[in-house]
DNA sequence: CGATTTTGACCAGCGC
DNA sequence: GCGCTGGTCAAAATCG
């Protein structure tokens, strides 16, 4: 804007005919220009030959802005190109996913004709069944407006995922996921393992899928009526609101992540002498995303936030990985279908610990990660615990689990020596995916992931705070770079949770998150700079020339 | 002066 | 029914 009260009219005559005749030649222009400069300065060389000097240099650097505004252009068109391919991959996983889910559900029709609908008589049953019963309960959610019905339901559905981990638990669980690796490190899903998906398109007929992740009681239920909020009132019976946790270490009072917040309360809870603070999000009046951070009883130095509801606003770019990872996370803890597919490219197994149906505790968690064609890696976390205790639905993600201590599994990430060392601690390099209310602890080191590892700028850090920080975007990234990556994940725990179907929805989500992730974007309505920097959070996102963008729209 | 935080009060769920 | 606990509200205080 500056430049061209300074560059005069025989800059833009000098810059107009490269830009338009030689557009894709730019250096060419420029040597042209540099040609007719010289014509200039013979015709009129006393007057004009200081004015072609500085003609020269400015005119050159503009074209160098150009080109580089043009290589930006040529960057967000690729990322736009990618986005569309993730966009139809994930139509066509919603579709395959659709087509099976009414299959199941003729089936389930079927056996309802044939055997008593009682949701306890599952146990006989096999893998199949479980779904069955599990989507049977998500259907019918939306036919039960009743709140005691809803509660009592909801105990139902309670116990039978008790009795499902007692039954997967003991036989130990194992399922496969249908996703084929593609060469550039992309997963394909074969098939309808994507829940995520599938939610996050919505199911246009069935209500009952179109916000799956919000589950709200009763009187937030009543509230987002009154506010006019499309919030997930046709869920009445999910009492519950899926939590999705984040530990990590973080010497400040919250961890940014990229999202507005609004304190709203804070109270002491039981067990913990550290006070317990609420937020809200603010960046819309009727968004429902609470989150609640709090310090960990054992070690100060933890700190514990979770976060409850999907926003139902445009996010900030740098807000979206976390948004992303929350809402993916509770479409998993949602998602009930398209878990028992066999014999995958990709697979996860888990977990071989025993699990009881009382107080589910998993004393180890084992995945398989098989990827064609390259041998499967399986992890082992001896840490891992699974607690039916708390009603909430919860998937917690541990940033803070401690480094393999000469531990008896060697697999134990020992499968990542490609893998960037981290120079703080090697104890972030572990990511658990923990439910922990009800049910499973998922845990591998995110770099294992191959998107992560070609996405260099987290890797750099060396501040333990903000590597930690850093892990979460790098989990998030993991989960939202790849649709496939969440459908892995989401079966994974899924199939431990009997939680009720619908899925979350947030798969196209994920993907525009992975691109804004590698954007890089700090919210400018958010904290201030300083704090910003004090909090450390996240700063590994680069700071782009985006920084005045608006906070989404 | 508007936005945010603090903090006591209130409410609902749950267990006894 | 009562008490405990988690979660939210809302007025007052504080901040920028």
């Amino acid at each position: 804007m500056e430049n061209k009260p300074i560059l005069g009219d025989e800059e833009e005559k000098t810059i107009k005919p490269s830009s338009s005749s030689e557009e894709n030649h730019d250096f060419i222009a420029i040597n042209n220009k540099e040609e007719n400069q010289s014509h200039v300065k013979q015709e009129d060389e006393n007057s004009k030959v200081w004015i072609s000097k500085k003609d020269n240099s400015t005119v050159i650097k503009e074209e160098k802005e150009i080109e580089s505004a043009k290589a930006k252009m040529g960057e967000v068109k690729e990322e736009n190109e990618r986005l569309k391919l993730l966009l139809c991959q994930i139509v066509k996983d919603y579709q395959s996913l659709h087509t099976r889910f009414l299959d199941v559900l003729k089936k389930e029709e079927a056996n309802k004709s044939t055997t008593t609908p009682i949701v306890g008589s599952h146990e006989e049953n096999n893998e199949e069944h479980h779904q069955l019963i599990s989507l049977s309960l998500g259907r019918s959610s939306s036919n039960d407006p009743p709140k005691k019905q809803e509660k009592k339901s909801s105990k139902e559905e309670d116990d039978d995922d008790d009795g499902k981990h007692g039954n997967d638990g003991g036989g130990g669980l194992e399922l496969g996921l249908e996703c084929k690796f593609e060469p550039d490190g992309s997963i394909e899903p074969e098939k309808n393992n994507n829940p995520s998906c599938e939610s996050s398109l919505g199911k246009p007929e069935e209500e009952d899928e179109k916000e799956p992740t919000e589950v709200w009681p009763p009187s937030k239920i009543l509230k987002s009526v009154k506010n006019g909020d499309e919030e997930d009132v046709s869920e009445p019976m999910q009492l519950k609101k899926t939590r999705v946790s984040v530990r990590t270490r973080c010497d400040t009072p919250t961890m940014n992540d990229g999202c507005q917040w609004r304190k709203y309360g804070q109270k002491i809870a039981k067990g913990n002498p550290c006070p317990r603070a609420y937020y809200r999000c603010t960046l819309s009046p009727t968004c429902p995303v609470r989150k609640q951070v709090q310090r960990c009883s054992d070690d100060m130095s933890i700190l514990i936030t979770t976060y409850e509801g999907n926003h139902n606003h445009p996010l900030p770019l740098s807000a979206t990985a976390m948004a992303s990872t929350t809402s993916a996370a509770a479409s998993m803890l949602h998602s009930q279908s398209s878990t028992s597919q066999p014999a995958l490219p990709t697979s996860l197994s888990a977990p071989t610990a025993s699990l009881s149906t009382s107080t589910s505790h998993l004393h180890a968690l084992s995945f398989n990660f098989s990827q064609n064609p390259t041998p499967s890696h399986h992890y082992h976390f001896p840490n891992s615990s699974i607690s039916t205790l708390n009603s909430h639905p919860t998937v917690t993600l541990d940033l803070t689990a401690p480094p393999p201590p000469h531990n008896n599994n060697p697999s134990y990430f020992s499968r990542f020596s490609n893998l960037p060392t981290y120079s703080s601690s090697s104890s972030s390099s572990c990511l658990n995916w923990k439910k922990t209310s009800s049910h499973l602890t998922f845990g591998g080191p995110l770099n294992n992931y191959p998107a992560i590892r070609q996405s260099p700028p987290y890797m750099q850090i060396t501040n333990h705070q903000a590597l930690s920080e850093t892990l979460t975007a790098a989990a998030t990234k993991a989960i939202t770079s790849n649709p496939s990556f969440c459908s892995a994940l989401a079966a994974a725990l899924t199939s431990f949770v009997g939680n009720n179907g619908g899925g979350g929805g947030t798969a196209s989500e994920l993907s525009f998150a992975s691109g804004s992730y590698l954007q890089g974007k700090k919210p400018s309505s958010m904290v201030n700079p300083h704090q910003q920097q004090k909090q450390g959070s996240l700063l590994l996102f680069p700071p782009s020339n985006t920084a005045s963008d608006p906070p989404a729209d």
